[in-house]
DNA sequence: TGCCAATGTTAACGTTGTCAACACATCTTT
DNA sequence: AAAGATGTGTTGACAACGTTAACATTGGCA
């Protein structure tokens, strides 16, 4: 028919990738104006498309929010992976541990839809829930070689991870919500102190797990 | 001077105690139907009063999640106070942790509110504030104790307290996202198994700090 | 070529947060 | 006790959002 626009690029009615697009605008968003402008009809705007199109590539909100979440968990562990092979030869728990907690609080709103109530369960968004426990073999693959290099004792290397996890995701969840101020320490003083607990223990020399029972 | 107005019978123009009202609706609609259900709407129409009344009591959606969360707070703390006094005379760690990831558990969307970004910073909801360091406060209290009894070795509590504090609601957090699964372990099992990592550490005795660095 | 499924648009509905204008109730002051 | 004054609740409205139905356009395929 007549082109009543003849785009640069391809792009007429049918935009090609818009889910794609969609998501980058949902990260984009996030990023600039926070939790509350991720919305379909906000995504749709800044993909300049109209309100209801984003129904063809998402069945709700929550499955934008889940797409979103997903991508997060793909740069979270990009970044975790970066780390990683920066300081590569070295033990490199640490550099994880930096990487993630960094992350966490550069995109907090990112962040936050990772862990957010929205994508809870139902077992629906199977593809989060497969990028999402990526981290979890991340952090269990980093035990697995400390293990082999005996700086870490044996034991079952994804309860460790699962730990691990906690700790990280506990301390960057807190320091969202600036609740780590009340220690007077840097979040990155309360990462090392944290860490540093978790390998060592608390308990002085002498106190063994029996004592406590 | 305006003296406390006690809070009368509900009478028919005037509620006589809407706020404590409201906020109680809220709990309820959390339990009873999620975090979606928590508006401002909602909680006019749960205490049979109009959908503007909430704005005499909260000045907007936030405030009410406020104070929402703050009474979430409160009974959290609650719930850690009976399990100290429960097994009073031991060393009672134990039971604070359990208390609290029961309680995490068992009000997941109340639990949620209390972390959630709605709250976050700003510095207004100075009561929410207080409240919320409320909780690491106890844990501190609990780590100084513990201290006490040279079942902890020397060390900053504040920092300690955090560092658990991360532990726990990382834990939770995890748990309610369904994300602990992975482990194969129950909630419980993991806490356990975590508690007992910041207790004594992942470190194979003969590795110390300096090994690696 | 002609048709069809995929993709995008427009228009509407119900719900929510929020505000302004108003009504009633309780307290204070005279 | 009468008359404000001030707090508290109501009604009605608006914009934004999620969602759906009905319609339009396109690209690919028979």
């Amino acid at each position: 028919m007549a082109a009543k626009r003849r785009p640069k690029i391809t792009r007429a009615y049918h935009h090609g990738d818009l889910k794609d697009a969609l998501v980058r605008s949902g990260l984009d968003l996030l990023r600039t104006e926070g939790l509350a402008a991720l919305t379909l009809r906000g995504v749709a705007r800044a993909a300049g498309v109209s309100q209801a199109a984003p129904y063809r590539h998402f069945a709700d909100h929550r499955a934008l929010v889940g797409a979103v979440a997903e991508q997060g968990f793909m740069l979270l562990q990009e970044a975790m992976l970066v780390a990683v092979r920066r300081d590569t030869g070295r033990m490199g728990f640490k550099g994880i541990a930096i990487a993630y907690v960094t992350f966490g609080l550069e995109n907090p709103a990112l962040y936050r839809i990772m862990f957010g109530a929205e994508i809870t369960r139902e077992a629906d968004l199977p593809d989060l829930r497969r990028t999402g426990s990526g981290v979890l073999g991340f952090v269990r693959q980093g035990i697995e070689e400390l293990q082999r290099q005996s700086l870490i004792g044996p034991g079952d290397a994804g309860v460790m991870a699962t730990a691990l996890w906690s700790m990280l995701h506990g301390l960057v969840a807190l320091a969202l919500d600036g609740q780590t101020e009340g220690s007077g320490l840097s979040v990155a003083e309360l990462l090392a102190e944290t860490t540093r607990i978790m390998m060592f223990g608390m308990a002085p020399r002498g106190v063994t797990p029996d004592v406590i029972a």
